[in-house]
DNA sequence: ACACACTTACTTACAAGTCAGTAAGTGTGT
DNA sequence: ACACACTTACTGACTTGTAAGTAAGTGTGT
């Protein structure tokens, strides 16, 4: 009776909001706005207004999409995984040899996306002090596309050793990590899509050879 | 003539500043919380503040100390370089074969200094964004490191192709690198010294097959 | 041996700026 | 009519850096 909200179309306990037309771009806008400012000037020090400024509002209006600082980040490291060409992890999709080949072909993009690389490469950095908001999110992230890579070289090369297929997972992420920070400081001085092929190839021999 | 400041003993020119005793520790105590707190929190927000504090006095002394902020981070970076056991690039002298056990000694060790390691992951990764004052200490210690290894391995597989011997050392500065990380975010999940040497081992027998 | 000149090593107080977050109001689409 | 998408205006917490003052040390001439 007290509930007699009328035929207000089933909206019975859900307090859903309606979002007007445009506001799916405008959010899509900070996001990318985000991407920029994070990445070029880390977390700490991107200012909530220099985004807001990117996207053509103040920083009030990202704080009405987003609740905080922090909300945005995460949204912004999900909004990547999801839409974004690199989406490494999400497409679980992809069979064992082209997933291997999958990942050169994301360096190789990545080569010239310098604004998303760097972003990852200083956020990732700074997740790891302590109750840093973006922790969990690279922490999840490490673990699924190691376990997904150890499957896939398993597959690839027979070897059913589980920590020699860790190991080589470990390393492989190591080295496409590691390579972006060097690529990001002294671009001339590293291939990277030709480092992680090779790497790739030696993995793979190495442990097909101890099958 | 006009010159004629009696007989100053002959300190006519030199303006030579002696520091006072206890002067010499008291730098090094403020160094040493400086490695705490940007390790902890990271160049941007460590605050000078915490520093004093751990270092025993008000942020204003760190600051006759070491004049800016930067000024204290530059010289952090090069007082661990000098001082501390893991200064892999500055001892160019070890030999050949026992630079790279050397590495992994390195390593190893690293698994007991958390604190250091976190400060030169957070570091690294900040000092890719532009004009991070540790940018070129980072670029330079890489490309040193860099030249270094790709000599040893040369010399230790006898292969002379520059190209490889470059990719290679690259790809070994990566792992380390990137491994760090991973083991930050999760120590359990990654052994570090172990996937070093394995590297090295397949890196190394690699370039002698291709010689 | 001792005072005088000067420096070093700080402290407290403050200036000037930046930042995230909040509250309240305005306009617009449905 | 009313919720949503903002803006303007502001607060409070923190920042680095500076200015000015003080206590203690160092060195030199006598």
């Amino acid at each position: 009776m007290a509930d007699t909200a009328p035929a207000r179309t089933a909206a019975a306990a859900d307090r859903v909001r309606k979002p007007q037309a445009r506001t799916a771009e405008r959010r899509e806008a900070i996001l990318k706005a985000a991407m920029d400012v994070f990445g070029a000037n880390g977390y700490h020090k991107g200012a909530l207004a220099e985004v807001a400024e990117q996207a053509g509002m103040t920083h009030a209006g990202v704080l009405h999409h987003f609740g905080s600082k922090e909300g945005l980040l995460v949204a912004m490291l999900k909004y990547r995984d999801g839409n974004e060409v690199a989406g490494v992890p999400a497409r679980a999709q992809t069979e064992g040899p082209a997933f291997l080949q999958h990942l050169v072909d994301t360096v190789e993009e990545n080569t010239h996306r310098r604004g998303v690389v760097q972003a990852f490469a200083v956020l990732s950095g700074e997740s790891v002090t302590d109750g840093h908001p973006a922790h969990d999110y690279f922490q999840d992230r490490t673990s699924v596309l190691r376990a997904k890579i150890a499957g896939v070289l398993g597959e690839v090369s027979g070897n059913r050793d589980e920590r020699s297929l860790a190991d080589a997972a470990s390393a492989l992420i190591a080295i496409m990590d590691g390579l972006q920070v060097q690529w990001l400081l002294e671009p001339d001085a590293v291939e990277m899509p030709r480092i992680v092929a090779a790497t790739i190839d030696r993995l793979v021999a190495d442990l097909t050879a101890a099958a």
